[in-house]
DNA sequence: TTGTAATTTCAACACGGTGTCGATTAACAT
DNA sequence: ATGTTAATCGACACCGTGTTGAAATTACAA
C-alpha cells in the first residue's frame, strides 16, 4: 500500500533539500554535518532520522527531483523541432536554473547525479541522433558521445556561459554526427 | 633545504599506502577511517599524523606516485611510433596493471585522479593529435575528446577487457581524428 | 660499539558528530 | 472532540579525530 506523504512530510523534507542545496553553495558537501543541516533548516536532528538516513540520501532526493521535472520540460518542448533545437532547449534550461544546476553539478559529489540525469535528460534527445550501426563498439561510442558532451555542458557551467546556448548546441550536434562514418569501415 | 626521506619513513609511507590501496578493494573510499588505515598497515595511528594529513592526504599521494611511473613509461614507448601504437601502448599498460587501476578509476574517488592522470598522461598523445583550429571551441572540442577517451577507458576497464587493447585504441584515434573538419566552417 | 638524533610508540585527553531511546508536545484530519 | 501522525526534547553510549608529552625503539655515523 503506497501512502502518499502527508503536507507536513513533504514541507519538512522540502526544509531539509532547501538547507542542503544552501549549504553545498558555501562547502563541499562531504563536510556537511547532519547536526549542520538540522540547525539550517531549524529541525530537530532526531526529525532527520524519521526521513533520511543520511547527507547523501537527501542529495539523491534532490536529484531524482530535479531530473523528473527536467525530463518533463523535454518532453514538452514539441516534437515539431530540429535536433539541435532540442539540445538547445535542454541547454536553454540548465541556464535559466544555473545557480542550482552549477550547485549539482559542480559539488564535488555530482559523479552519480551526472550520470543519472543526462542519461534521463539526453534520452529524448538520443533518440533524433543518428544511430552508430557498429554493434561491437556502439556502447563505447555511445559512452564517448554522452561524457564528450557531458563535459562539454560542464565546462559551459564553469565558465559562467562564455557562449551562446545556440552556438554550444550546434557545437555538440555537430560533434556528435561527425562520429556517425566511424562504425562503417 | 629539500631533505630526502630516510628509507624508514619512506618504508612507513609505503605501508600506509599498500593499506589504503587493500582496503579501497574492499570498500567505497569514504569509509575508510584513519584508524582502520593505521591498523591495517599495522603503525600507530600518531604515526599517521607524522606523515599525512587525512585519507585523502595518502591517496594524492599514491595518485602523484602513479602518475609519475606511467608519463615514464610513456616517454619510453619510442618516437617512431605511430599515434594509434602510442594510445595502445598506454592502453596495454593500464590492462598489465589493471588490479591497481581499477581501484583508482572506479573508487568513488576517482573524479580527481582522472582528470590529472589523463591529463599527464595524454599528454604525451596529444602533440601527435591533430590540431583543431578554431580558438573559441577549441577548448570545448579538447574537453570532448578528452573526456569521451577517458570515459571509454572507463568502461573499457570495468567491462573487464572485452576487447583487445589495439582495437580500443583505433576506435578512439577514429572517433578523435573524425572531429578535425568540425572546427573549419 | 656506543652515542645521538630521528622516528615510532603509547596512554590519555577533550572534542564533536552519530544514531537511537522513551516520553512529551504539537499538528492535522475526520 | 478525538485519535492518529509527526515533530520535539533531553539523554545516552559510541566512535573517530586530532593533539599532547614522555618513553621506547630504531637507524646510522663516529
Amino acid at each position: 500500500m503506497e501512502q502518499k506523504e502527508s503536507r507536513r512530510v513533504q514541507m519538512t523534507k522540502l526544509l531539509l533539500k532547501t538547507a542542503l542545496i544552501e549549504l553545498m553553495q558555501e562547502k563541499p558537501f562531504r563536510q556537511i554535518t547532519i547536526k549542520e543541516l538540522c540547525e539550517r533548516a531549524d529541525l530537530n536532528r532526531t526529525t532527520f532520522y524519521l526521513h533520511y538516513a543520511d547527507q547523501t540520501d537527501v542529495l539523491r532526493d534532490i536529484e531524482r527531483e530535479i531530473r523528473d521535472k527536467t525530463v518533463d520540460y523535454m518532453k514538452n518542448v514539441g516534437t515539431d523541432i530540429s535536433t539541435i533545437g532540442l539540445i538547445e532547449a535542454f541547454l536553454q534550461y540548465i541556464k535559466d536554473n544555473a545557480k542550482l544546476f552549477r550547485t549539482l553539478f559542480l559539488s564535488g559529489e555530482a559523479e552519480g547525479f551526472t550520470q543519472n540525469f543526462m542519461g534521463y535528460a539526453l534520452a529524448e534527445i538520443k533518440e533524433n541522433l543518428p544511430y552508430y550501426g557498429d554493434e561491437l563498439h556502439e556502447k563505447y561510442i555511445l559512452t564517448f558521445l554522452m561524457n564528450g558532451s557531458t563535459h562539454i555542458l560542464i565546462e559551459w557551467i564553469e565558465s559562467g556561459f562564455d557562449l551562446p546556448a545556440s552556438e554550444v548546441a550546434t557545437l555538440i550536434y555537430k560533434l556528435c554526427d561527425s562520429v556517425r562514418d566511424i562504425a562503417k569501415e
